[in-house]
DNA sequence: GTGAAAGCGCTAACAC
DNA sequence: GTGTTAGCGCTTTCAC
């Protein structure tokens, strides 16, 4: 356990001041040319690397990102983390990361810890308790620390901040479009989210394309599962009332596959008597059978556009207007439709 | 934009010196009830807040964990952050995430910047690469600059630090003994992660369970996938091979799924005709169908022992013996056997 | 060309 | 009971 090396250290083996050290390090004009090789050339055998927590205190910069997320779990939070990592480690910045676990407690307490000067600003999506309750002191307080906070996906319009979001009612439109094309005559949507403003957006966007088709002549039909254990006996209870379904848009994944697995039971033939349309780019939607036809949130420029963004206002001392930006969601078509 | 409150500004508000007011807000004895009084109330309404670098640079402890994994998008390593996130912020630490992507270079990267007083220790799983090429002068490296590191999962003996790992090997011997006692006669294995420590672990768990059988007549059967194209191909030329293939055990729950949709496409019924084991108790596995039986490696378990490990460490000012915890795993029983 | 000194925000030993 | 001082490791202004 050999302690860190320090300037000091360096300067005393080398009979030089602390700040002729410092400045040969960084080659100052100041500094003869032998001195600021010798420097340099101990700063490397001893390994000399400048302490963090020192350059921040001084510059007032932790150079770290908070992230707050709801669930770890979830392939899309987990995508977007992967494009925050990416972009922030290219921009020599590093993460700090909390679980929320949808609870507004805890992403009140991860904001009010991480306000204390261990991070530059926040990166976060709403904990679904968080928007059920309607709450944004938290993050009021935060901005008025002076933390800077980029939303994403989950966002809220309470609070004045920057945001990078999907376009849900379009994509939720476009994919009951799909089916619509497909000559499905009665489409029903599932939601697992309807308590998140997404999820109203994707219901809204569903309603839509329905009520624009002239030919249409089914009355939406909307499915709402509120906890785990009612995806079963929802979906059953779809397919026991509507025999006649023949297009399904869920605003989930579990849901599209067990949605899937229903019907199969059923004797229904996947895609040609029920076309199914799932929500996210993650592993299950690839690997079921149907493999699923779904909405891709494009999670990676997700993740990498709201690190940016945070990045941006981080250096631009000029407090520019809040921005929303809208990342486009992609229909891939596999074989479940 | 409200810059953040100092203990100078309160003691200057106050008419107090700083350090009255540092030991008021400890209650300290020394100070005057009334005096420690009017201080936390003023702290209060300005919502004064000890800045973190501040307290660090200090102490010497940042009272934060890197945690650097090989693969977010992966249930398991995900699980595993879930543990650690959960244990080490019940604790009063924070965790800064790297990932590897699986790459020795990034690995040593991250490592490396994070060896500059940024964190207190490490959590850390070995990227599939380094482990390949049995690199480890980066580990060294960390460890002896007296950056204390608990690996878990994938790790290295050729480093003395804390471990918590899996018996990979019984579990495979488990799992292979369960196919043997359903009389399966032809078990084949797949494996994506021969050339890590663990898939060879699992590959002789499987060999020693065959051979301990004196009733099993077949030879050992086992399918290398090296990359990501190879999935279908590999697994439809073991079916093709082996007509009589009545078990499988993967090491991964991707080339079990994808088993599991050959084999029916084959005309397999499963589990009647094909039993299928696969490893990880991940969402697609549960969603399967049918679903698939998994070993489960308790990744949760795995996350908080991993923290409980540093944390005792980095507390315990006695540096004690390097330990490696064995984590249980189970076998989880679902349609697919 | 080099060094002394102040200061980032805080704690703690030591005055008074 | 309160204040002064030194110091954590560093940068930077200013003096020599």
């Amino acid at each position: 356990m050999s302690h860190k090396i320090t300037l000091k250290e360096l300067a005393a083996e080398l009979n030089l001041s602390i700040s002729t050290v410092s400045k040969a390090l960084k080659n100052s004009y100041e500094i003869n040319e032998k001195t600021i090789a010798r420097v340099q050339a101990l700063a490397k055998k001893r390994n000399y690397r400048p302490n963090r927590m020192a350059l921040s205190l001084k510059s007032n910069k932790t150079m770290t990102i908070g992230v707050i997320i709801p669930n770890i779990l979830n392939y899309f939070f987990s995508k977007v983390l992967l494009g925050i990592e990416e972009e922030a480690n290219s921009n020599g910045y590093h993460i700090i990361i909390c679980l929320s676990n949808n609870q507004y407690q805890k992403e009140a307490d991860s904001l009010q810890l991480l306000s204390d000067g261990s991070v530059d600003g926040f990166i976060l999506s709403i904990a679904r308790e968080t928007q059920v309750m309607q709450r944004n002191n938290h993050f009021k307080k935060a901005t008025e620390d002076g933390y800077p906070i980029v939303m994403f996906d989950r966002v809220s319009e309470k609070i004045e901040c920057d945001k990078i979001v999907v376009d849900d009612y379009k994509a939720a439109y476009n994919a009951t479009k799909f089916l619509l094309k497909q000559d499905r005559k009665k489409i029903a949507l599932i939601s697992t989210i309807n308590d998140l403003n997404i999820g109203k957006l994707r219901i809204n966007g569903y309603k839509k394309a329905l009520e624009g088709d002239p030919t249409y002549k089914n009355k939406e039909l909307i499915f709402k599962i509120n906890n785990k254990t009612e995806y079963d006996s929802v979906i059953t209870s779809l397919f026991d009332n509507h025999h006649d379904v023949d297009g399904i848009f869920a605003t989930d994944n579990v849901s599209a596959i067990t949605a899937l697995k229903i019907a199969n039971n059923k004797g229904f033939n996947i895609p040609k008597d029920i076309s199914v349309i799932g929500f996210s780019d993650d592993k299950i939607s690839r690997l079921s059978v149907p493999s699923l036809t779904i909405v891709s949130q494009n999670a990676l420029e997700i993740g990498k556009n709201a690190a940016r963004m945070l990045i941006d206002r981080l250096q631009n001392n000029s407090p520019s207007e809040f921005k929303t930006k809208v990342i486009q969601t992609d229909l891939v078509v596999r074989e479940s439709t």
